[in-house]
DNA sequence: CTTCTTGCAAATAATTTGCACTCCA
DNA sequence: TGGAGTGCAAATTATTTGCAAGAAG
């Protein structure tokens, strides 16, 4: 895997990215540094990526691809109005899944897990209920 | 909301497949049924019934919406290579969402939880490790 | 009847691919 | 220099939409 600029400066977005970022949102941050960037080799790149083993691939659920760095496995509360975003720091997973290997014969590499929900600023603005 | 033969059938579908099933999918096994069947159809009443609550979407790893029933919120295990779906019975999180709830003031409405692995048939072809 | 549904074809949106050119090792 | 990396445009795939014709209440 050569080392290009425009290679490392993906991968250093999805790192400093809150939290999972889909291709055209990098593409958008980048195209200012590197006004002929392609589309595509965002693409490229974060498949190579995530084939790699380097960053998660996630779809969210408006059926976009999400890539997020592996800086510490996470999980995420979304407000589903606002789409504002708080990681959650406690996995309770670990515990289960080693149960379900035994029970199931399965080897479990991977799981995701996001929580949907209204977060307290858009609560107030809909008393509509 | 009208009565149809499509929509009972797509409706039907939904609720007889063993796990989240895709428009695509659907459109298939009723095509030999309805051989004038739209895929649009399919899609529209599929949203319908989720915007309605009727039935849950979500997003598989490979992009593609799927939709399934209510008869009990589930979780699957499935397997990377094959496919195959195991339903979980219990869900570890609704004791979190109340903590959650009072930790970030968000109020939760609905999760997503998929673990991925090899099933057991799938492990013994690949013994490239 | 009158409105909700549907089929069909065309429009979008996200992602992938082919190919010629460029640049790092 | 030689192959990996990239831009660009065109191809795919999943999903959505407009509109005229059909069926349900």
């Amino acid at each position: 895997m050569k080392n290009t600029q425009r290679r490392a400066a993906i991968l250093e977005q999805v790192t400093l990215a809150h939290g999972p970022i889909s291709a055209e949102e990098i593409f958008a941050i980048l195209r200012e540094r590197f006004p002929t960037l392609a589309l595509s080799t965002v693409y490229r790149n974060l498949e190579r990526f995530a084939a790699d083993g380097l960053i998660d691939r996630e779809t969210s659920p408006d059926g976009v691809f999400r890539y997020s760095g592996r800086e510490g496995h996470g999980h995420y509360l979304v407000c589903t109005q606002c789409h504002s975003r708080i990681r959650l720091h406690e996995c309770p997973l670990s515990a289960m899944e080693e149960k379900l290997e035994e029970e199931t014969g399965f080897s479990i590499d991977r799981h995701q897990l996001t929580l949907y929900g209204k977060c307290p600023a858009c609560k107030k603005q809909e008393p509509h209920n």
